[in-house]
DNA sequence: TTAGAAGTTGAGGGAAGCCTCAATTTCTTG
DNA sequence: CAAGAAATTGAGGCTTCCCTCAACTTCTAA
């Protein structure tokens, strides 16, 4: 703690006021139009030059690091609910309905939840910190009877894969549609339905693998 | 029928070679890198200068036309396969996971399927057609009380959606994943376990509006 | 065999994004 | 109120992809 890079001097004023702007434009920008959507963008609308965006944030990591960190910090307070609720399987469905009403209201915690880039370390370290104690809420549902058995955390990202481009391409038209797949996926993870599966669930490594691919889709 | 505009003069032989060269070759960088994959490759790939690509097709949507409908034809084959299963719900089933091993051989098909880019007339009607059947299917399947009755033929989209994006995720590093996220679908698509849904399916307009939406993703 | 129609070629112009940097403006501090 | 440090600016170079077209090559058929 106290590692913050120490500005021998602090920022001129109007640096502050021009990197606020960029931060909010950006958080807007990227909101709407997902991660990947243009800087000139976000310089335009925050009314600054290109040249001063990249000042400021000198890559486009740069931004997600100063914006998704907070955000991601919304996972663990979904999941903290989740747990005080008395009833685990409510907990659980809670959860994910928190997790998914999260990417429906920002297209850019959609890419990043649903990792369509490449996330910096620290990025990545808020999203794992916003999981952890999602594990917990996963386990004691499992634990009460209520969620099938064989459904694991690592079959969490499928779900996140699956809704984050249900809530893409639905969102714009058909807002609470996504809430429908929901369901049907819920129905479907409990245990007293469940039917063996054919397939076990991804290996660690093969999620890190996907993880690591600097090269989006395909 | 025979409505196919009479070429006056037939094609001179090296003209017949590119245009096949040109096919093969769009096909197999379709399917591996999507419908959105640069042109030039598949120039550089049928060994042929990006003027003649031109030539032969002078739009992406060209391309589209002469590929996709000969392989969404496959949908009614195993719609056709299905109906002739004894069985309402392996019909059913077996239907959805010949669709989406469909969608995981073929990245071209799968962007197709999920519509990230517009397509034209020819290829969308291919499409319905393709989707034509698999009513049948589906409302076979309802009737013999293993398929959840509120289950709607247009819910189907989010199903294809969803499981594009898995797809397209885990191909790559986990290409059986799909079938694991399936199965917790299916399995909340029974008519046994099925709880009630909180929200209608969505309307024909919606879908529409969002078929008919210029700009994919956003 | 050869004229002319048919087909091919690839340099190049255009658009959208990325990013840089020399010149300029603005702020701060003595 | 300077002087100099800090910050801003935007034209422009770069990349990738799109698409065109005038010059060239190849095929066909008389």
């Amino acid at each position: 703690m106290a590692l913050q890079a120490r500005p021998a001097r602090p920022l001129r004023a109007d640096a502050v006021r021009n990197r606020d702007r960029l931060l909010a434009a950006a958080k807007q920008v990227f909101g709407e139009r997902g991660l990947d959507a243009p800087l000139e963008e976000i310089a335009r609308r925050a009314e600054v030059s290109i040249g001063t965006l990249y000042n400021h944030f000198p890559t486009r990591e740069a931004f997600f690091d100063a914006i998704l960190p907070e955000r991601l910090a919304a996972l663990e307070r979904i999941a903290a609910a989740a747990m005080a609720d008395p009833d685990p399987w409510r907990g659980f469905t809670g959860f994910l309905e928190g997790l998914f009403a999260l990417q429906a209201e920002d297209q850019g915690l959609n890419d990043a939840m649903a990792r369509r880039l490449p996330l910096s370390e620290g990025v990545l370290a808020s999203c794992h910190q916003g999981f952890e104690l999602a594990g917990q809420v996963v386990e004691r549902a499992k634990e009460s009877g209520t969620l099938r058995a064989d459904f694991e955390m690592r079959d969490l990202p499928l779900l996140v894969w699956a809704m984050s481009q249900v809530i893409r391409e639905s969102m714009g038209v058909a807002p609470q549609a996504w809430r429908r797949c929901l369901s049907f996926f819920l129905d479907g993870l409990r245990a007293e339905t469940a039917r063996p599966l054919s397939v076990p669930a991804m290996a660690d490594e093969q999620l890190d693998a996907i993880r690591l691919r600097t090269t989006p889709g395909s």
